[in-house]
RNA sequence: GUGCCCGUAGCUCAAUGGAUAGAGCAUCAGCCUUCUAAGCUGAGGGUUACUGGUUCGAGUCCAGUCGGGCGCACCA
């Protein structure tokens, strides 16, 4: 809709002998008084034209040509706001768009051609998933889904390492969970694993090899097991919630040397090197970034001779590069935050396009239980499982509710709410109306024989010019552009709320017009009203990864 | 101490620099002989934490203050 504007004024502009560097900028209205869309250019160009805002506007209308049939009113209002009000005829004839495209209907072309990885979840095999995780995991699986809508041949990647010494003190913890099991009297240190999940390993371990393990000092199948099951069991609750990824990155490849016998990790170290941003001192090797104003430098090889975290982090972004994406997506929590900037830093000495790369942060979750809340990271025990979650609350509320906050609020999880089959709680809301609309078509189907895939007549829905109708076309010509404006600031939020404003003015649709007691025309127009919102609703819910009951 | 995020109705949250700051829940008042009342209509409820600044116009941008969260390792 918004492309239908932005034409049609920069001609009047020009025709009005109007020039100007500001961007055009269509919004629409919080208020339908105001119109269906409105642009403020007259009060951004009035001070340079040395022009009352209000009579620019008044010489610009003249200008504005639209097609027959489409814009029914243009006015000047407030300061110098230009309003347009759409002719009903033009918006229910649009919805008939909205019954051609079906399943395709709101997808768009941006990222046709293009290729755009996603990385997210990327939790290390140390333990279950936790509630936190959760919510990158949703979001990121939300914006992967943006980008497929707008043509992007998206990869959803899981990074992570099995080498570390997190996976060193993982297996160490298994063996004295298993230790124990051979009847030894363990003291078990306060810097292990100390979750219920270690002994749930190491008994299963114990049940397979019983005590043959026990006097041996290796450590690797300890952490092998650990980590095959842990993995396994990560992959299982991301399924739970219909989230797959098409791509595990192991760390360790980055310090594989290649057949020339370097690796990706000393390649980035001879790059920046070569740049004269590497140092060697107090035993380690440093990146230096006070080079970069930085306060202190930064770790690349530990004085272990081991790589920190930092140093593949950089090789592997470079493999992003390498492979070929040209939208880079990362989705992690608010701890992370200090991760990004130095790899970025890295990237651009090292000539990269860092404009490609874009970052989605995640703010922490909170739960509240009987009204109390909890915060998560103080929890121990079980309470703080993703897994819980979902038996809890099943996988569409998870969902909706990991993305109804914007991604920079704290997120208050409200497990009672979420669990309640009523109106209180938003899932509802929203099924019901996809729900309630199934129903409708049944019934439309048993009494008049109406089917929507063999009745052609869907001109008929320019028969509708009540205002719950209309506002209800509006609405759904509105789609299309909300996967834009989500995906554009990664905040599949926008979706949640435009879906829930969509229900709403169907309920009222629903409330207010009578369908099939209506005669023939009517009653078959509103039927196709009707299932031209079920159609936006289910593409959707498709992209939020909530299922559309027929009934309920 | 310092970097990032947040502070908006009783609660949970919206508001690409725009017009009278909006939803949901909760509260109160209405609407089912009629396609799902898991719904709809209406009412009340605000010094947008505070103080300055920028401009035609600030919840939004800038500076500072206060409050909360997360980081600030040769952990990832």
């Amino acid at each position: 809709m918004l492309d239908f504007f932005l034409p049609v004024i920069q001609n009047a502009l020009h025709s009005a002998g109007v020039t100007t560097e500001k961007p055009i900028r269509i919004e629409q209205p919080s208020d339908k008084k105001f119109g269906d869309f409105s642009t403020n250019i007259a009060m951004l160009v009035a001070k340079e034209c040395r022009r009352n805002p209000r009579e620019l506007a008044q010489e610009i209308i003249p200008h504005l040509v639209f097609p027959p049939d489409t814009v029914a009113k243009i006015e000047v209002a407030g300061g110098g706001f230009i309003n347009f009000y759409l002719s009903p005829l033009f918006i229910m004839r649009s919805v008939e768009q909205v019954l051609l495209d079906g399943d395709h209907y709101g997808k768009g072309g941006a990222g046709k051609g293009k290729k755009a990885v996603v990385e997210y979840v990327s939790a290390n095999p140390t333990g279950p998933l936790t509630i936190g995780r959760g919510r990158g995991g949703v979001l990121g699986d939300c914006i992967a889904n943006l980008l497929e809508a707008q043509g992007y041949e998206v990869t959803r990647e899981y990074y992570f390492n099995d080498a570390g010494r997190q996976m060193q003190i993982l297996g160490e913890s298994v063996r004295l969970r298993y230790l124990e099991c051979c009847g030894q009297n363990i003291e078990f240190p306060a810097t292990h694993y100390q979750g219920e999940y270690i002994r749930e390993i190491a008994e299963q371990m114990y049940a397979e090899h019983l005590a043959t393990l026990e006097e041996s000092s290796e450590l690797d199948s300890f952490k092998k097991s650990a980590e095959n099951i842990i993995f396994s069991s990560i992959r299982q609750t991301l399924e739970r919630l219909d989230i797959r990824h098409d791509s595990f990155f192991n760390e360790h490849t980055l310090y594989t040397p290649d057949n020339k016998g370097v690796s990706a990790n000393q390649r980035v170290i001879d790059a920046l090197s070569s740049k004269e941003f590497i140092a060697a001192y107090d035993g380690a090797v440093w990146f230096l970034t006070t080079r970069l104003g930085q306060e202190k430098d930064k770790v690349l090889i530990k004085s272990s001779g081991e790589p920190s975290y930092r140093l593949p982090d950089i090789a592997y972004h470079i493999t992003k590069f390498e492979r070929g994406f040209d939208l880079m997506v990362n989705v992690f929590g608010a701890d992370h935050i200090d991760e990004y900037p130095d790899v970025i830093e890295a990237l651009k000495i090292l000539g990269y396009d860092t404009e490609r790369i874009k970052i989605a942060i995640n703010q922490f979750v909170t739960t509240t239980v009987d009204g109390q809340t909890l915060k998560m990271s103080t929890r121990k025990g079980n309470a703080d499982l993703l897994d819980d979650l979902i038996d809890d609350v099943g996988p569409d509320a998870t969902r909706l509710f990991f993305i109804m906050r914007g991604k920079d609020s704290h997120l208050n999880f409200d497990v009672e709410l979420a669990k309640k089959q009523s109106k209180e709680n938003p899932v509802f809301y929203l099924q019901y109306a996809h729900a309630r609309i199934c129903s409708l078509l049944r019934i439309a189907l048993e009494e008049t024989g109406f089917d929507p895939s063999s009745c052609t007549e869907t001109r008929l829905l320019t028969l509708l010019n009540s205002p719950a109708e209309v506002q209800l076309g509006f609405a759904l010509l509105d789609y299309p552009d909300m996967i834009k404006t989500s995906l554009r600031l990664l905040e599949p939020q926008k979706m949640v709320e435009y879906l829930h404003s969509l229900a709403e003015l169907f309920h009222r649709f629903y409330q207010e017009c009578p369908i099939l007691k209506a005669k023939s025309d009517i009653c078959k127009a509103r039927l196709f009203l009707s299932v031209a919102t079920r159609q936006v609703l289910r593409n959707g819910f498709r992209i939020l990864g909530v299922s559309a009951p027929e009934s309920m």
